[in-house]
DNA sequence: CCTGCAGTCTACAGTAACTAGAGGGGCAAG
DNA sequence: CTTGCCCCTCTAGTTACTGTAGACTGCAGG
């Protein structure tokens, strides 16, 4: 496994060359062997590496996370539990996650189920966003809790 | 109902000061009366109105969709099918998240069985995170499917 | 050797949806 | 009149990237 380009990494771990690029200047990837010309080059460990990150990423862990582990990967011989209870956080994190989305489901089939060719005047979807004694609304930050819906792909 | 500052418009819908102004400043909201020395003065609509804005943005619409809905809604007598259209684009997209995360939560308390009072040699949460053939590689762009995970609340 | 093209470089700007802070002015009570 | 909270604008920061500009490199075909 000779030294490969930035391309040959992003193909190899489906990562795109900029993202790579990006996680060096945020320090989760070493600064790698360059060219003559400048290149960067890397070894097979940067592929590891990369799918490592890129797996994290994968199950929602931020950033700062797959940097802590990282480092609990760098210096081992220390407790498991440090890294059990990172993804323990995360399993929270997802859940809450899910019960927020599993509410927003009903509702949204509610919705619609509701909406069956009627008028804008009477259009129940629209009324039920006017509403807001609703069902989403005990936790008082609930603000933040979707903010970060990409719905790019739509 | 006379006319509010923007303090009481926040504390009448739980939209933070800063986040009204946003709103307007993004066109979501229309911009409100000023009194002499330059403050915002809301009528009663614009509780209703942001009370819609909000719980749109809980169910997860972007502001894109949010601003088409307010649209529809100024000039009524069309079809209540776009309306329809744009709640069912999102229950799309909150099913593909449920999905996501469903599996997301399943590996990880795989993970977290695996790891019991292990050193981090064995650690199987690390090793997890090393392997990629597994159950979240289908689609090739999943990289930004989380991508906007905030975790603010850890 | 030349040309062309894909790949790479840096650096900066933009995205979504806000949030936070600086630095100043307004307004009612004590 | 002062205290203290509210309000103003404007700018910059957040997260995790993505996109663009403009220049350079590396390699294959002719």
């Amino acid at each position: 496994m000779a030294l490969m380009t930035i391309g040959k990494l992003s193909g190899a771990t489906a990562v795109k060359v900029t993202t790579i690029r990006y996680y060096e200047s945020i320090g989760l990837l070493d600064e790698p062997q360059r060219s003559a010309s400048g290149q960067r080059l890397y070894a097979g460990a940067s592929v590891e590496r990369l799918r490592f990150i890129r797996h994290a990423r994968d199950l929602g862990f931020p950033v700062s996370a797959v940097r802590e582990l990282i480092s609990l990967q760098v210096e081992p011989g220390r407790e498991c539990v440090l890294v059990d209870q990172i993804a323990r956080r995360q399993l929270d994190e997802v859940r809450r996650r899910l019960t927020q989305l599993q509410a927003l489901e009903a509702e949204l089939k509610r919705m619609i189920r509701a909406c069956e060719g009627g008028k804008i005047g009477t259009c129940s979807v629209l009324a039920a966003l006017g509403q807001h004694e609703n069902c989403l609304h005990e936790q008082h930050d609930g603000a933040e809790v979707l903010a970060g819906l990409p719905s790019k792909g739509a």
